[in-house]
RNA sequence: GCCGUUGUAGCUCAGUGGUAGAGCACUUCCUUGGUAAGGAAGGGGUCACGAGUUCAACUCUCGUCAAUGGCUCCA
């Protein structure tokens, strides 16, 4: 008999031998039904693998990461499955499991495939799934396994292969189609009812662009047909909020070519709305103890060869701008903390005065590659909501949960309401490659650790994601449709103040070495204000949209108590405008609703005898009518609801 | 940067080897209308840019630029 220890912590006595199938089918027949793979003492493993031993076994299904990611990777044998029937001779590369779905690369050699192959392809699909193919798993030699893909002719697997230690290897047949894989896979493709192939695109093999480029095909599958079509559903509300579509029909910022790729320009509406932005944070980071600096968008070469920014990065940045006369050479400045280590050693610091911190809404220029810019999100210019934090080693904890508390009101007023973060530390088995002492990242790496579970965040740690100057925290937002978003950071360095040689003097009257904390709760103004765009679909809250209200006579004669409203909104702080076309009211309100202009206020004769305004809600409809001040104060208590909890 | 795709009016897009069209937007006029499109007339394009092929190029070819889907990169 052996002991399975569930993860409720229950034991249960099983014969020996018994797979993870049969545990599933001893507890109810509903999980039997659902269950798509198994861990046995921490490990994923297939549910017909025997069990020989005492265990700690978790059923996996596709509630659990892991359960989705086996789904998902036998989706992706699937897909080859099928790709090889259909296309004789194709070879295949790797195909794994994504975030959201798998892929597969294929060297389709003299073939080719295109997206009205499709069809075709899922339709080759449905009927593996409904033959309910098997998927087994055979260990196999590494002589084997070369003489098997060598046959075949798959230089691709041969490469992979070769790398591989004898004694490791395993195959995993589907019907006519054989992979080398580790797993661990489904028992069979049934499980697999809906699965959409969703792109093409080139991938070098390997990711080298010296080596071949192979086909990858990405799809994505579910165990219900329904959970498809919500997720293409939520594809079309993606391509609905996509920024860059918004950015132009709501005329918040444009790009030229003659201005250059990658160098958004805001317009008026969208410049509002992201000084609004800086406002709010700045108020906060005074009641924190910021101080605002402003630094120029150059500096001299010798700053960042100093920082060692120039050494890093310089061979791939924009060139240095030099001048006629003296022969200086210049940077664009691309970092902003330089800078903000001059002002720090301005002066001699004392302990006491520590933390410094210094805020600027520091605009910096790095040469993207071209092929990487997209919309708002990656772009050669834009502004780092930035601070650093001079501070004694140990303040860190406290400053870190000082600066957690600004992003948490940010987050909350822009409805974020999904945030989780994660804990970048140092690769334990390769501690030489950071900078800075032993004990320093201890005591950084513990007090980012701690002051996570202070307030409460719930957050992923990563060995080996921290730069090398220093431990970080990044914060992710999930938003509106359920797309996970990287926003803000604070990193720990422990290398700008060495080579710019700052300190303090310390209580002993001894020289010390300040730690300085870079932070952006936006991350930057760009980045942020297009993940806001998709977030919000273009519906921003109350208290940052550009235009809060219109005011929509009924006809000309209402021209004037228009204007008269206008005047008494915009003494009221309310931000707004006159719809004065010539239009019928219904073509004014359709629209106001389709420019997503939250109040329509409607004057007519009715309201000239009563006093009132009419009001209506963008999305909700006729709220029926109120005084002007009655309206004030709906508009007041909601942005006082978002900003003040 | 590399590979693929795309580039026609402010926007969304149709179209052809014989020098261009729709809807929306815009302008003017008519209409003064009560909760998602009132009517009419009009203006607007070197068909991304540059070469080549051709009697003739917006259309075909090549190059450049930009956008876009990926890959690589991201202090």
């Amino acid at each position: 008999m052996v002991n399975i220890t569930l993860p409720d912590g229950s034991v249960r006595q099983y014969e020996q031998g018994i797979t993870p199938l049969d545990v599933a089918k001893s507890i109810s027949e509903g999980l039997a039904r659902n269950v798509l793979a198994a861990k046995v003492n921490g490990k994923v493993v297939e549910l017909y693998r025997p069990i020989e031993q005492d265990a700690a076994v978790q059923l996996l299904t596709w509630n659990d990461e892991e359960g989705k990611e086996v789904f998902w990777h036998t989706s992706a044998h699937l897909l080859a499955s099928a790709i090889e029937e259909l296309y004789p001779g194709a070879k295949f590369g790797i195909g794994p499991a994504i975030e959201t779905g798998f892929y597969y690369d294929i060297d389709f050699g003299e073939q080719t495939v295109s997206s009205d192959d499709f069809p075709k392809i899922e339709k080759k699909i449905a009927e593996l799934v409904s033959a309910k193919i098997p998927v087994v798993r055979r260990e196999v030699t590494k002589a084997e396994a070369l003489d098997f893909f060598g046959k075949k002719g798959d230089e691709y697997k041969l490469e992979l292969i070769s790398e591989l230690e004898d004694g490791t290897i395993s195959f995993y047949e589907s019907g006519k189609f054989t992979d080398l894989c580790r797993g661990p896979h489904l028992v069979d493709f049934s499980p697999i009812k809906a699965l959409k192939i969703i792109n093409l695109a080139g991938a070098y093999w390997r990711g080298d662009e010296k080596r071949k480029q192979l086909t990858r095909i990405y799809a994505v599958s579910f165990p219900k047909k329904k959970e498809l079509d919500e997720y293409l559903v939520m594809l079309e509300e993606a391509k609905k909020r996509d920024h860059r579509k918004l950015g132009k029909e709501l005329e918040l910022f444009m790009f030229s070519e003659m201005v250059g790729k990658g160098l958004p320009i805001w317009l008026p509406k969208g410049t509002e709305l992201r000084l609004r932005l800086q406002n709010f944070l700045t108020k906060i980071q005074k009641q924190y103890g910021y101080q605002q600096v402003i630094t120029p968008h150059i500096g001299g070469k010798q700053l960042y060869v100093t920082s060692g920014h120039w050494d890093h990065y310089g061979a791939d940045s924009f060139r240095p701008i030099t001048t006629p006369e003296e022969g200086e050479e210049y940077l664009l400045k691309p970092m902003n903390c330089p800078h903000h280590c001059m002002v720090y050693k301005d002066s001699p610091r004392s302990y006491k005065e520590l933390p410094l911190r210094f805020a600027e809404f520091g605009t910096v220029y790095r040469y993207e590659q071209s092929g990487e810019l997209h919309g708002l999100t990656r772009v050669r210019s834009f502004t780092q909501d930035d601070a650093h934090i001079f501070c004694r080693p140990d303040q860190v904890k406290q400053e870190f949960i000082r600066v957690m508390e600004i992003i948490e009101i940010i987050f909350k007023a822009l409805s974020f309401e999904n945030f989780e973060a994660q804990i970048s530390l140092r690769d334990p088995n390769n501690r030489e490659k950071y900078v800075g002492s032993d004990e320093n990242w201890e005591k950084a790496e513990q007090a980012i650790i701690e002051a996570c579970k202070e307030k409460n965040l719930p957050a992923k740690v990563e060995y080996g994601e921290a730069a090398f100057y220093g431990p970080k925290l990044d914060f992710m937002v999930k938003d509106a449709i359920g797309r996970r978003w990287q926003l803000g950071t604070i990193q720990v360095d422990y290398n700008l103040p060495e080579r710019f040689d700052l300190e303090y003097i310390g209580s002993d009257n001894q020289k010390h070495r300040p730690v300085m904390i870079h932070r952006a709760p936006f991350g930057s103004m760009e980045r942020f204000v297009a993940v806001l765009i998709e977030h919000t679909g273009g519906k921003f809250p109350l208290w940052l949209t550009p235009e809060q209200f219109v005011i929509l006579p009924v006809s000309e004669k209402f021209e004037d108590k228009a204007k008269e409203l206008l005047n008494t909104l915009d003494n009221m702080e309310l931000r707004g405008s006159i719809d004065l076309r010539s239009e019928k009211i219904g073509r004014k309100i359709r629209d106001a609703e389709l420019k997503k202009t939250p109040f329509m206020l409607i004057v007519g004769e009715k309201e000239v005898n009563e006093g009132t305004v009419s009001v209506r809600r963008h999305g909700v409809g006729d709220l029926g009518s109120m005084s002007v001040e009655q309206f004030a104060k709906t508009i007041n208590d909601e942005i006082k609801n978002l900003l003040e909890r």
